[in-house]
DNA sequence: TTGCGATGTTTCCGGTCGGATATAACGCAT
DNA sequence: ATGCGTTATATCCGACCGGAAACATCGCAA
């Protein structure tokens, strides 16, 4: 039988080497990466551009900077701010803003499924890292 | 009946966004990305770093310190070069080398074809960019 | 009506990245 | 021995990026 034992982690926890990222690039300077992405997750957890940013350790200039730039690339605007009211303003996440964080994850699961193979033949042939400073 | 219009183009052609990019990170600022792994591939049919670096505009400084990167990181170097001789010298991939960028490309395929369905999502959702500047 | 907390916007400035440049080392050909 | 083309390495410097900080704006609450 297998064991019952309570193993809690999915994952082995001790290679997380190489680490997958991936990035979506349309037109010259406009794309959407893990950066992005992650503060679109923060703002949706925070209600706040500014929350978000410091989240990352990011000033609030690039925060917003970002948000401006996801707003712009895409047909509706992903990020919903408003300034004012009782909190002083927030900012959440439009239907399109969801979708584009749901769509952007799932495709992260898909691609580190369908490349594990190549993943670990090139971790294979990777220095160990166990020693570096 | 199904038109038997000779459509020879499996891919619109008027829409190669969003293009995919990936990158394995490995440490602090180890990583391969698209860069590199292009500087590879130039180096192979070049058989130089200082051409494979004209190719891609970029300064040999940078083209050898890219290398000098990819050597470190990995067990075996990548990149075999050598001074003097009839040419004045050369580089050419080493086994290793040929293994990890063959991995990579075959990599980028599979993940291409593994995440159709959410990039195309997500293309959807993109501003039009017929009208950039 | 005053205060608050967040968004929105500008200006300033320092650190860093990478290009340009110069130079040395190398090994074969002539 | 000299020349050549490439690798290898150091120095200099301008451009650009992004943080810091200051400030204006907004809307509700007290």
């Amino acid at each position: 039988m297998t064991s019952p034992s309570p193993m809690p982690a999915p994952e082995p926890a001790s290679a997380p080497w190489p680490k997958l990222r991936l990035r979506l690039v349309f037109g010259d300077d406009a794309m959407l990466g893990p950066g992005k992405v992650e503060l679109l997750e923060f703002i949706r957890e925070e209600g706040s551009i500014a929350a978000a940013g410091r989240r990352m350790n990011m000033s609030y200039k690039r925060a917003w900077m970002l948000v401006e730039h996801l707003n712009a690339a895409f047909r509706e605007p992903l990020v919903d701010s408003s300034r004012g009211g009782a909190k002083g303003g927030g900012a959440q996440l439009t239907a399109t803003g969801e979708r584009v964080l749901a769509e952007y994850r799932k495709l992260e699961d898909r691609i580190a499924e369908a490349g594990s193979s190549e993943i670990d033949t090139i971790r294979s042939l990777l220095r160990d890292m166990s020693d570096e400073k």
